[in-house]
DNA sequence: TATAATTCAGACTCTTTTATCTTTAATTTA
DNA sequence: TAAATTAAAGATAAAAGAGTCTGAATTATA
């Protein structure tokens, strides 16, 4: 698991709210969590907390709920994930170990170099605005199965 | 965290036993323990689960410990990642959508596949032998600064 | 045979992640 | 102003991962 289910439902949400249509300013974390089928108390934490690192705007009250920060080519799937994962995730030895670096790489140094920055390319290529254009024309998809049935909870 | 605590410490006991020289026959896991400063039961339960998956033999009583149970060419990174991570890492969506595939990528298909099948290919390619003779060399390190201290329990 | 060295096996604890539940605060609308 | 809707905040619980501890089984050696 290179992402944490924290981050894989932001990323998630944050796609949803990026591909939505209308003239409507907030999505409610509930709908959110209705479509996604993820939990809505566990939802709602992960989207505090992409507000507090200014990529949602959350309001309260009827017809609450959140919406981007930014327009969507100013944010990259990269922001999401540093703000739930850090970047642990990408500095750092695969085998853990202290001292690696180019001078005395551990044996998996060099090929996981190799491949962490693709990942990271990618990650930061991709924006929320080339994304959701993908998704709306069906190209992509946001959610599973597991949506044709309702959550039971919350 | 790409790989578990679990792996990496297996990864790493792999690498001292396969480039211990020397005549002996097993290498007893207390010593490995205390050389690579993990946690001495913790390591046995790894290595147990090595043995059960037939890439260490274990002996037990005086001069027992683990060795290799096949030549050092014949075990690659990915054997000893997939016996004690599974190959949960390696398939399925980055984001975990059931659906995700070909015919239906989520946004991170087609990036991550690519990063995905370099590093299944530098774990696949990667085998005691050539890894165990670079360390021998000094070209590559196994341990950190860590053992400079010795541990304080078990 | 007694003792020491070693792995094996299981229960147990601690920490982090994931998830749920309850209450509070803000906001709109009737 | 009262009621409904919504996010914010905090307490709690459940599950998994990481690590510890104790005792039993096996083996070599004195």
């Amino acid at each position: 698991m290179l992402l944490s289910k924290t981050c894989t439902y932001g990323l998630l949400a944050t796609l949803f709210v990026a591909s939505q249509k209308g003239e409507r300013d907030y999505v409610p974390i509930r709908e959110i969590s209705r479509q996604l089928n993820i939990s809505f108390h566990f939802l709602t934490k992960i989207l505090q907390r992409l507000t507090t690192h200014n990529i949602m705007n959350s309001y309260r009250g009827p017809n609450g709920g959140v919406r981007l920060a930014k327009t969507p080519d100013e944010i990259s799937l990269m922001d999401i994930i540093q703000a739930l994962d850090g970047n642990k995730i990408f500095e750092g030895c695969v085998l853990g170990l202290p001292g690696c670096g180019e001078s005395t790489p551990c044996p998996l140094h060099q090929s996981w170099s190799q491949s962490r920055d693709i990942i990271i390319h990618s990650f930061m290529s991709a924006n929320l605005a080339n994304m959701s254009q993908e998704i709306q024309k069906g190209n992509l998809r946001i959610s599973g199965m597991e949506n044709w049935f309702t959550r039971k909870d919350d």
